[in-house]
DNA sequence: CGAGTGACCGCAA
DNA sequence: ATTGCGGCCACTC
């Protein structure tokens, strides 16, 4: 049953993300079943569902992604807004807002 | 159908 | 300490 397209899982990872938390590509990719697909999630996160909380996935070092509508900008303003601390687009409190679904 | 690319990660020199 | 490179899987054109 578990057989939906790697896009989809991790479309519910991340939708599952609550307001102030954050994850990272790779932690998600491995949520998704897939640890070394980190980079698909960023593919899917360009290709996929604006309507996501995409703004609440960082990579590995809590820094803001690259590719988000309206820049690393738009990207920490969107997460100041949800009540992330950000400091030079890096996440001050990232690894205590590091969040993963299940926990 | 085939090939290229990517919002990444980890290691090596 | 810093920089550069490759690898991995799925998605899109």
């Amino acid at each position: 049953m578990n057989d939906p397209k790697f896009r989809e899982r991790v479309y519910a990872v991340v939708a599952q993300i609550p307001p102030g938390r954050i994850m990272t590509y790779g932690d998600i990719a491995a949520m998704a079943g897939q640890a070394h697909a980190a980079r698909i999630v960023g593919g899917i996160a360009h290709f996929g569902s604006i309507e996501l909380p995409w703004h609440r996935v960082v990579n590995r070092f809590g820094g803001l992604a690259s590719g988000y509508p309206g820049g690393k900008r738009g990207h920490q303003k969107d997460l100041e807004t949800e009540g992330v601390p950000i400091k030079d687009f890096i996440i001050t409190d990232f690894e205590e807002r590091r969040w993963t679904p299940g926990l």
